[in-house]
DNA sequence: TGCTAGACTGTAGAAAATCTACTATCAAAA
DNA sequence: TTTTGATAGTAGATTTTCTACAGTCTAGCA
């Protein structure tokens, strides 16, 4: 008896279709690479689990009977809609999603983004610049660049950008002709422009409350000090076209080491993503900084 | 690598394709009867065959990767279709093709269909005619009514109906008032009406040729007797109708037996045919002739 | 903070499905 | 009549698939 509800074997289904595609055992055996008697039994196969005789065994060939002829057109519609999407997947452009922070992205990633597309020209990427750290499942991101510190968890691959060194940087204007470097007193005189983790404390040594203003994002505060309304305490990374143009001038010597670095993350998995490996040995060589390492 | 050519493996679609409408291993495992670990398995291997992740497996349970949902909506389309050919084949209402000669089928089986048709009411029945002896496999005869004699093929399955019994049969307006039997001679001084086999010969015993009009087909020859246009030479089994009411009467009592008789003949094959087989037993049960066995 | 339940992964061995390699048949064509 | 090209059928080998179970993870809960 057959089940109304089960849909028929899978094999024996391609098998039928390849055999009634070419109306000859033997070649829809070679198409699937497999012999004649493999096609013939899967054929048979179908036809008991159905219950419907579907071909006509001649001595020179077969022929599909009538309701065989109806369920192959049918049959075969299915299978190419099958070939279509799978088709459709390989030629799929890849995709290669990186994360990182918004101030990350606008000073080193973006400005590199046309060397990286060009390096890399099958491959579409997607950036997620945003500042709470995106889900590497959630997001579908296949490599993020985080800033963080040893030791990261076993599933994460990882490898080291940068260390970030900051150092106190003002615009020539709001210097004047104060004459550098500037103590630490001298420096508290100015206004601070502080990013929302308040380095100014270690940076100084104090631990009372500190004036100035308070961005969320690095850049607006390196944009703002570039403006001349402050020092901001810059890491070094982000700030390399300010300090050889002369935008932006370190007040002193003095530098601030953070514990967590720039690194660059991915999820360890089993399947090759070639692409996604040829995104990340780009960042390798190209975002590495050499001098802070 | 990917074969881009060749299909994925059938029953790891299958697996995913429950899968992602479950978006549950386990639920989707309870649907095709296997435990969740066949499933993951499944998933497994397509993911890496098309070398894309399908899904994203997080500690509750699964979604589809961006790619794994348009994937999945393609196959589930495929899938569907499957479904609904194959249901549209079990529910396709069972046909019998019955192959028969005119004379048979315009004698014996017309006059029966109705009965026929009230007895197996779910089969879609069809008739198929012809002077020439139809192809079992060319014409997909499920079962055909034969005038043969032994030995038949071994791959066809027979029973006999009944044995060819003639009679010389006239209308009554023919004879007239000459007195019944008529003698062979003067049998001879009437108009003989002839079936292409040529039968009158063998019934008289005489080798030649005999004069008379020659119809092809038997119930044309039966029309002309009761027309009262000569004497017929009339399977008893054709004309019963006609003797009881007195349309025809045997011109004398003499029979002509012939050594092939009428079967019920049918390809013997591996697949059950229930409605085959009620169309079969019908046949026994009404087409055989008690009296001429 | 620790526990529990539910979900997936991974793997070895068992079970089932599938394939191969033949041999047997068949009928059209030579 | 023989040859040829095709399918059927079958036993045993091979490959695939499944099960069972241990491991890992995390959300939710106490």
């Amino acid at each position: 008896m057959s089940h109304p509800h089960t849909l028929p074997p899978m094999n024996a289904l391609r098998a039928f279709e390849a055999a009634g595609r070419h109306l000859n055992f033997r070649r829809a055996a070679d198409e699937l690479f497999v012999t004649q008697g493999a096609v013939a039994q899967q054929v048979r196969l179908l036809e008991e689990h159905l219950n419907v005789a579907l071909f006509i065994r001649h001595a020179k060939g077969v022929t599909l009977t009538h309701r065989g002829k109806t369920y192959h057109t049918e049959i075969t519609h299915a299978f190419e809609t099958i070939k279509n999407a799978t088709t459709a997947l390989y030629n799929a452009p890849k995709t290669v999603t990186i994360s990182t922070s918004p101030t990350f992205a606008s000073k080193l990633l973006l400005p590199r983004l046309p060397h990286l597309i060009a390096a890399v020209p099958d491959i579409e990427l997607r950036t997620i610049a945003t500042e709470t750290i995106a889900d590497f499942d959630r997001d579908e991101v296949d490599i993020a660049i985080r800033f963080t510190k040893p030791p990261l968890p076993t599933h994460l691959e990882s490898a080291k950008l940068f260390t970030q060194v900051s150092l106190p940087v003002a615009s020539p204007t709001l210097i004047g002709n104060q004459s550098l470097p500037l103590s630490l007193a001298q420096l508290q005189t100015l206004p601070l422009l502080h990013e929302s983790h308040n380095h100014w404390s270690d940076f100084l040594g104090v631990t009372h409350a500190l004036s100035g203003i308070v961005f969320n994002q690095m850049t607006l505060a390196l944009d703002a000090a570039v403006a001349g309304q402050g020092v901001a305490l810059a890491p070094k990374a982000f700030i390399k076209k300010e300090l050889q143009t002369g935008l932006l001038i370190p007040v002193n010597d003095k530098t601030l080491t953070l514990e967590s670095s720039y690194y660059l993350v991915r999820k360890r998995t089993a399947l090759p993503r070639p692409s996604v490996d040829a995104v990340w040995q780009w960042c390798l060589d190209h975002l590495v900084d050499e001098e802070t390492p």
